[in-house]
DNA sequence: ATATTATATGAACACTTATTCATATAATAA
DNA sequence: TTATTATATGAATAAGTGTTCATATAATAT
């Protein structure tokens, strides 16, 4: 491997991504975060809280599937503060974290022109 | 698995989940884009691109690593319309794809506290 | 033509992860 | 207390994935 013909025009970029490189935790927190959200059963629960909070029968019923996988991919989502507890009674309800999560949704449907 | 208590207050949230949930194909493909940028090393070639377009040399240069690992990280991220390539003799230059991935890199570092 | 340089790619291995099944915890009711 | 309901969780299995190594392709130079 050798250096390509763009010295003078590109070089710089590469100085400067080594300078502002974000460090290795950053990146890992960062490559966690989208990785909690990309999952489609755990995407379709962030569809459901989006709507509103519910408890995990609810959260069940909207999404499909058995209890017990709703419930691991809700604790991934928890652990990975992009959605948050609180037990009422019997139930834990659950409901998205901040704004951001919605926000990234509507971003990435737009970069796939869909209408979510 | 029964009911919770709150029937009159969330069960029309289950109900709007229901009716609002994107498509498995609408899910799969937000999945898949998320799963893209959610690597390490994926986003570190992200972060370096935001300093400009750079051939495999640079890239490589500025994150590190084999030029094989790199190679294939790109193709990843090119499939997957994060980035684009054009050839310049020898030469692939890369380039991020749209803005959307930027927005969506700042996003997530808002959402981290981060100043990236 | 052959050699060199830049990049891509197939196979293999190690590692991660989503689901299922069975069971545990925690709150409430009787 | 015991029973029931709601939710969580550990273990196991199956599927997916990132890196390395070796090799292939493609452009250029001699």
């Amino acid at each position: 491997m050798k250096d390509c013909g763009h010295e003078e025009e590109h070089a710089y970029s590469a100085a400067r991504a080594k300078l502002n490189m974000p460090n290795e935790e950053t990146l890992s927190s960062l490559a966690a975060a989208f990785k909690t959200i990309s999952e489609p059963s755990r995407l379709k629960i962030l569809f459901a809280l989006r709507q509103g909070e519910m408890c995990v029968y609810h959260i069940t019923e909207a999404v499909g599937g058995t209890q017990s996988a709703v419930s691991h991919q809700l604790r991934v989502l928890r652990e990975g503060r992009i959605i948050k507890a609180r037990r009422d009674g019997q139930n834990i309800v659950y409901s998205l974290a901040d704004a951001h999560v919605v926000a990234l949704l509507a971003l990435a449907c737009e970069h796939l022109n869909c209408n979510f």
